[in-house]
DNA sequence: CAAGAATCCTGCCAGC
DNA sequence: TGCTGGCAGGATTCTT
């Protein structure tokens, strides 16, 4: 389940059932879910076991797991990086579920229960790397995401309007800000009524904060909600959906009447994915 | 620096 | 019914 709030949905399933549990064993069972290890998949299988989870953390949407030693003699500077790509889960399940067809890792813990990481595209992957000022070694390039606490929103938006650049290819730009996908990218255009491809120079200030406000708001709705689920891939680590799906004003709505104004949404592609909003009331100037 | 395309995958759906 | 092309919530890499 890709964007931030479903990420976050996610993180915090794993910080109630990982956080305090030591990991048994680990196995990875499909070579791209570590395709981003040097040591691959038995590197990662060798140094988490025995390790104990003490926290669950995200960025954008990225998650990790801290690790300390065993016996509890403190933090080893490592994380297990979680990236879900289109498609990835991470479940909590008992030892005797079902089996998964798209089972790629999984990791025993010591209350008996597994956690499972289900990707049927193998676009996610689990890291086992160096924490570096507390973030994962291979997130330093990542932006802090919309929902930081320490985040500066006019700073932000006078980076994005110092580009040259539509104003939704910026805001899937993780370098930019991170955690903003396909769905909220258009969500957050449609709630600020602003084309997606306007330049973002040409956008003042005041809109582009008030922009990346709407993502707060976007985002924030959709998490109380449990995130956004069209389909069984995209759930919690329960394995359960979200309900923000109903709540979309604009995204996957092409056809459909704006919310707003009644004219129907149009959809059209912009950086290569399907785009979405009210010619009316997203006007391009 | 910016834009666009291609790449990695599997599965579903519409249309023929 | 079966095939095909297009599409999907992402990130990275390369070329232009």
């Amino acid at each position: 389940m890709p964007e931030l709030p479903e990420v976050e949905v996610v993180r915090r399933g794993l910080d109630s059932h990982m956080v305090g549990r030591k990991i048994v064993s680990a196995t990875v069972f499909h070579p791209r879910a570590a395709r981003n290890q040097l040591g691959g998949g038995r590197e990662i299988e060798a140094n988490l076991e025995g390790l104990t989870v003490s926290a669950a953390r995200r960025r954008g949407k990225f998650l990790w797991l801290e690790l300390d030693e065993p016996a509890d003699q403190g933090p080893t500077g490592l994380a297990l990086l979680v990236h879900l790509g289109m498609s990835g889960q991470m479940l909590v399940k008992a030892p005797d579920a079902e089996p998964s067809r798209h089972l790629r890792a999984r990791a025993e813990l010591d209350d008996g229960n597994e956690v499972w990481f289900v990707d049927q595209r193998t676009f996610g992957y689990w890291w086992l790397g160096e924490l570096v000022g507390g973030i994962p070694l291979k997130l330093t390039h990542i932006a802090p995401d919309l929902l930081e606490d320490s985040l500066d929103i006019p700073a932000l938006a006078a980076v994005i309007k110092a580009k040259n650049t539509e104003i939704k290819r910026l805001l899937l730009n993780q370098e930019i800000v991170s955690g903003i996908g396909n769905i909220y990218a258009d969500e957050m255009l449609w709630e600020a009524q602003i084309h997606p491809a306007q330049n973002a120079s040409r956008i003042s200030l005041k809109r582009i904060i008030a922009l990346l406000e709407s993502g707060v708001v976007v985002m924030t709705r959709a998490l109380d909600q449990g995130g956004t689920s069209f389909d069984a891939l995209y759930v919690n680590v329960e394995g359960e959906s979200g309900y923000f799906a109903l709540s979309l004003n604009a995204y996957g709505r092409g056809g459909e009447p704006c919310p707003r104004c009644g004219t129907p949404i149009t959809r059209t592609t912009l950086a290569n994915r399907g785009t979405h909003f009210c010619p009316q009331c997203q006007r391009k100037r």
